[in-house]
DNA sequence: GAGCGCATGTAAAGGGTTACATGATTCT
DNA sequence: AGAATCATGTAACCCTTTACATGCGCTC
């Protein structure tokens, strides 16, 4: 239950509404842990009920404000310091990279081609957000500092993602004139991946 | 639901059990989309009950091999060739890194260290397999070259985690001697991420 | 024959998405 | 006045995990 603590670590930086926070999560922090509205509004209630955070105003259209506790924020505090990292990762598009062997090359260069130019096009964007926090442009907190490594590792990311998929449209693979005169649905059984 | 086709996907390699299915999620598949037995067992009825996969045959203790149908076959095509790519990802790491500002420096710095060899070491394990591979130990079918490229994904990624860790531990933030003294759960809002 | 690993399942609870609903405020 | 956006919620469904349960076959 991570949204729990992504949640108090956002109301850790100041009051918000379920709104605020649903917009935070379709923005920047959503491409590494996504979460719809109902979602969130639920979680909000259960963290008021267990004291975590609390109601810190009403605003016009029926907005209510978070404001996180003390108990709240010893609690991101436990989690970040003493609970295990959960290195579980769901990428789809790594998936599909096991069943490549099962597309028609023509077709999967032209997706490795659609895939790096998304993973790059990512990658420019979030480079550029990157360079304004270095200019300054969002304060030097020790805050906006840290999350300065945050946006370094979604970066990096996207750059090893985009190289790859420039790499793999080098394979031999891609220019595989045998295509579908082999093995598929074969009686097959190898040994198996690390 | 990319657990359906991922079970497909694997099925097109050859006929299986769910328990061998289970097996290779636990391993190299379960690091980019994580998936538990029962989970297995009740897609693998699901998928029969469609036509999509078909009983194989009934060994020892009452295990129960499938094998892909034409229409399974069809159908994981379809998914590759014709379904968006979704590129919304879960890493709890990367969402714990936007709060890594309310860590105590020292405490961040050595989980730096930590992931930085928790990446490392995988990377290595990673590049052994395709190592492996490259010599022509899993034979050289055009499944197994495709599938090396997989492989490549998992290594580049976890290698630019590293180099993202080893990075950051290197950053001002880790030596901050005026950490407790400033703004946590301060007034705040500046505007937002891309 | 005791114990381990194989092999499959059920039940319950939790996490997450989609669709539907609704009212309030602001903008044009 | 009408449209757009703000803001919150409910209900239904699906996906996923955890705990519990059970029997078979092999090995020592």
């Amino acid at each position: 239950m991570s949204l729990r603590h992504g949640l108090l670590g956002l109301l850790a930086e100041g009051p918000a509404s379920g709104y605020d926070l649903a917009r935070r999560f379709q923005e920047g922090i959503g491409s590494v842990w996504p979460a719809q509205h109902p979602q969130i509004y639920s979680e909000l209630n259960r963290l008021s009920k267990a004291g975590l955070i609390e109601v810190d105003s009403h605003g016009p259209r029926r907005r209510t404000a978070y404001r996180i506790t003390d108990a709240g924020l010893a609690e991101v505090r436990r989690w970040l310091s003493e609970d295990e990292v959960d290195h579980s990762v769901r990428m789809e598009i790594l998936l599909r990279s096991f069943f490549f062997w099962l597309m028609d090359p023509d077709d999967l260069k032209s997706r490795l081609a659609e895939e790096q130019k998304y993973f790059e096009q990512f990658a420019s964007t979030l480079r550029a957000y990157a360079g304004a926090k270095d200019r300054g442009e969002w304060g030097t907190s020790r805050r906006t500092r840290a999350q300065r490594i945050a946006v370094e590792a979604a970066i990096r990311m996207n750059e090893a993602l985009a190289d790859w998929a420039r790499w793999a449209q080098e394979s031999d693979v891609m220019t595989d004139e045998n295509f579908g005169k082999g093995e598929p649905a074969a009686t097959g059984s190898e040994p198996e991946a690390p």
